[in-house]
DNA sequence: AGTCGGACTGGAAACGTTTCCAATCCGGGT
DNA sequence: ACCCGGATTGGAAACGTTTCCAGTCCGACT
């Protein structure tokens, strides 16, 4: 019942051999058979086990990432994690956890902290991209990841995925099933991904041989389910008095989607026969519910993972290529929009 | 643009000044006005930031704490980190996410690698507690926190609640609204929580002056929606032959209730009318549901911030008396099991 | 038998910080 | 003018590990 941790150094005059040699034996390259052995013994009865922060510093390597987010909590965030921690743990990488902010500066900050060095990697989810955050991570003294906005003409690696794409699925797949007065529900447009969802609605709604009767857009406060049926409210009364009611909300995430549901189930409309609804990012809290929300998948694990794989190959060679990896969008379609008929 | 990061000793000679001084001047006692300003300058130019490696090598302290659970990913376990982190961070604690596996052999294992030193503290939500894991967690070189159950009898600091009480508000809440006919939906009764439920529920049965006319307990593979789905389809089909029909569905957390909800769906029975459910935990998923759920929150957030309290103290003083914080059950009635009618 | 080379070992330095201890400085009281 | 003490300062050690370098040993080849 020893009171303190047994060092590499007591260990070494336990098996009566050199400091030297035993982190050779423990470590194990260039020992003997015979001193490996005897190491190891005193190491087991000692029941030493390795400092780690003595080892970061002489290795200069901590076998921590950071993972950085506006707030872990979020679903698709928390997706992403497993995904990264998936990869990152066999590779005896720990996970570190930290919340950005919804600032752009505030994301820079935290990517300045990386001076400290207590972390060999960051991937990082910026909700807001600024100049500022660009140049910071450009500067960061270890390999920086962003999941979100492809940033391949700043030698910065991403993993992105195309939301406008996404969103032109959705407005098609409602289209197909002959909606043809369609409402779309978005966040903020001065975030990221309100703004390319904006710019993937407006150009599916604008594409060549689309026919449609109405349409209105919709941005809400924020990518909630509470904001969501305050602003689908909106989208709803504002079509109310004239003619022809909405007959499909495409939203910009699922739980905007779920929020335009319970608008729409407040004034009795049924879903997805009065009024389609599809959602974005496939969450699990999509997929269990009723109805359960058709919605395009933008891979959040795959995201995930796949930046892990980039951070994985700029720690091994921190010199090499930035490189972009992109993670197509995916309809699934659920009951949201098809429930018996066609 | 030095490509390498300045170390406290170059901005001590870049400020002309000692080792020791600069140290000092930076981390903030006993130096003079002027010394400060002068390393503050010189520390500015370099762009310095200190090591955080170094400094925990020296300071025996690593500024971090593990937050160890069977699955990031689970939305309770999330919303305890949530709160875990809201309460360390402010205190300039980094969380390290790290998963435990489902088996208490694995737990304990990485229990143990805490001798590694990684990490000032674990909170650790063990899914099963044998006794090797206590005896890890005794035997651990730095404060353990227990999320789950009490441990008090072990001199182990832990937060914990109590579910099986839980369990009795709900059973009682159903039978206030006049269901007699209740079927009790579990998850796997070596776990920590479904034993504690299974407790709760049968103490809650058997309470004097209780009055029904049928129960039934079906067990779930897992605490999972589509575990959920098959279990309550068995729990509705014994039923069916039968006599009467279950009008409550008790479940041991928010996901099996869900898919209780979803499996009385299949059978054209509606809820609450035809059947009440309520679930466990209060997440985000039933508070958004149609219909929400009535839920017996066990305040995870609370939770997640009473250990991370708790970790503060003993941080602070190591051999201070490990204790032991109840947070109470909480019924939030919802949709799920009233919905007009009283 | 003498030399060469490979395999192994030990000494010592280095990673970047904080802090103990001794030394220096300065003003004020005698 | 001298000494005392508080306020600052600098030197050096320490935290625990890995790894460079030089040295030792031993077998094998000429």
């Amino acid at each position: 019942m020893t009171s303190t941790r047994a060092t590499l150094l007591q260990v070494a005059e336990r098996a009566g051999v050199s400091l030297a040699s035993t982190s050779r034996a423990l470590h194990g390259t260039g020992a003997s058979r015979a001193m490996v052995e005897r190491v190891r013994a005193a190491a087991a009865e000692l029941g030493y086990s390795a400092d780690a922060i003595g080892r970061s510093l002489r290795m200069k390597k901590t076998f921590q990432i950071a993972f950085a987010v506006a707030d872990i909590g979020n679903p698709v965030y928390v997706e992403m994690m497993r995904g990264i921690h998936e990869v990152l743990a066999p590779h005896g990488y720990r996970v570190v956890v930290m919340t950005t902010g919804d600032t752009a500066a505030s994301a820079a900050e935290l990517v300045r902290s990386l001076n400290s060095g207590f972390v060999d990697g960051m991937v990082v989810i910026p909700l807001r991209t600024d100049d500022e955050l660009i140049a910071e991570i450009q500067r960061a003294p270890v390999p920086v990841v962003v999941i979100g906005r492809a940033l391949s003409e700043h030698g910065v690696s991403s993993v992105s995925t195309d939301s406008a794409a996404g969103i032109g699925q959705a407005v098609r797949h409602v289209l197909d099933r002959g909606r043809r007065r369609i409402g779309f529900l978005n966040g903020p447009l001065d975030t990221t991904p309100g703004a390319s969802r904006q710019r993937g609605f407006d150009a599916a709604i604008g594409a060549e041989g689309v026919h449609t009767e109405r349409v209105e857009t919709e941005i809400a406060g924020d990518f909630t389910v509470a904001e969501g049926i305050v602003a689908a409210r909106r989208l709803f009364d504002r079509a109310s008095g004239q003619a022809p009611r909405l007959d499909a909300v495409v939203a910009a995430n699922d739980l905007l989607a779920i929020g335009a549901i319970r608008a729409a189930r407040e004034l009795g409309l049924s879903v997805p026969g009065d009024v389609a609804v599809t959602g974005m990012d496939d969450t699990e809290l999509g997929r269990v519910f009723l109805p359960s929300l058709t919605s395009v998948s933008l891979g959040s694990a795959a995201r995930g993972r796949a930046a892990a794989e980039l951070m994985l190959g700029l720690t091994d060679d921190p010199d090499q290529q930035a490189r972009q990896i992109a993670v197509g969008p995916e309809l699934i379609v659920r009951e949201s929009t098809t429930d018996g008929a066609a």
